[in-house]
DNA sequence: AGTGAGATTCAGGCTTGGCTAAACTTCGTC
DNA sequence: GACGAAGTTTAGCCAAGCCTGAATCTCACT
């Protein structure tokens, strides 16, 4: 009943939950689902319609789509599998963290639960991956905490960077190279105005970093 | 020009591979190919065709075929992701020996070359799998021993357990849980005739293990 | 209420890797 | 040297997931 479960559908049901979470509203369109997954909109509107069929999701057309109480545990289990092999992959095998995504982005599709459950074991059943995502428990349960996009933070602002996307190695390259990841506590020291660079200290280095602006929208923080 | 390599592709070569370890003479028939495989005769025949054009086997129709250098390495590749994976399983992650064939038979195909050299350098690249199979080199150079099936020795033989198939993990829990795994030296001590058991003791253990047939053969060694 | 942009669906196709049934080769035996 | 069994190939089909292009529908705005 569940593993009939294809990778396709696995990644249609991880990007709907990606989508949900960031629309606040409701639904999520045919048409963002395509494109978030590369896809013209007449496979991700066929897709859809299979989704459906098999209660994962609820289709309201033109209207578009949520995922079912099903379809959110296999959206979950697939990013359970994910960000344990993300983290399992730095901690493990060194691998660097702008390239866990990729990897994992394939792997996860063929963890056993028994794998996956000797890999959290292993970690010590970490609760985030390496950026700062939280990791659903074994049972399915996921807890988002809220953050705040840092490019939106003022000079003299001070708190916690918890967080930034997995899935631009770009910017992971640049934050690692300067030392800065999850967990680091901040403070903003300037802030250039019209969507300028923030400029911020981080840890306890006295360097200050500049971010430019699509970096500091991708990095989230808690105050 | 490698890259286009399925998964289907390298199950055949690797079937390909083994079939002509096992078979002396020259070609693989299509039948024995299909049988090994699990698949109809026609879709083996059909697949060998495109196999073919892939040039990663020369085939003969109705004489059968033979891996190309092409298509030895895409064995020999899938070989080493196998048995580097089965190896970090059990040493790594714990997996019992019996289980790790269907796990690594999986992620074989998504392995890349990164995580593949990761790996083995973690392993301290090793040459033998848990099973005592050889791992082909990362330049695929692969040195397969010459052995002896257990069920051919005479009582009063001795030598070293080698290699076992990582196939039947029935075997493998009845050798596992006798404290019986390659590597071992034995002594026949007893044998019945007529296809019955082998009895030996192995590495200094005092106890004396029954063999019977399909276990002794499948069991390699080497005097 | 009309209308156009954007969202959705339909129709028709492609590739992969399977399947069955039927036809064809090969080879050992008489 | 003919014949039948065993082995092999061809022909025709299927499902999954994707595609394009051409309808069609909805909604928000005027």
């Amino acid at each position: 009943m569940t593993l009939e479960v294809s990778s396709a559908v696995q990644d249609y049901a991880k990007a709907i939950y990606s989508l949900e979470q960031r629309g606040e509203g409701g639904a999520v369109s045919t048409n963002a689902l395509a494109e978030r997954l590369g896809v013209s909109a007449a496979s991700a509107s066929s897709m859809v319609k299979k989704l459906d069929g098999l209660g994962i999701v609820e289709h309201v057309p033109y209207r578009g789509v949520g995922l079912t109480e099903h379809g959110m545990s296999v959206a979950l289990e697939v990013l359970r599998h994910h960000r344990l092999l993300e983290r399992f992959l730095v901690e493990e095998l060194g691998v660097p963290w702008d390239r866990v995504h990729d990897e994992a982005e394939v792997l996860e599709h063929h963890l056993s639960e028994e794998l996956e459950e000797l890999i959290a074991a292993k970690l010590g059943h970490p609760t985030i991956d390496p950026h700062g995502d939280p990791i659903p428990t074994a049972d399915l349960k996921i807890v988002e905490p809220a953050t705040l996009a840092m490019d939106g933070l003022d000079i003299g602002a001070a708190g916690r960077f918890v967080r930034v996307s997995d899935s631009d190695p770009e910017m992971l390259r640049y934050l690692g190279a300067r030392g800065i990841a999850p967990g680091d506590t901040f403070e903003v020291v300037d802030k250039q105005p019209f969507g300028g660079p923030i400029f911020a200290r981080f840890g306890s280095s006295d360097e200050v970093h500049p971010l430019g602006g699509r970096l500091a929208a991708a990095m989230r923080v808690s105050l």
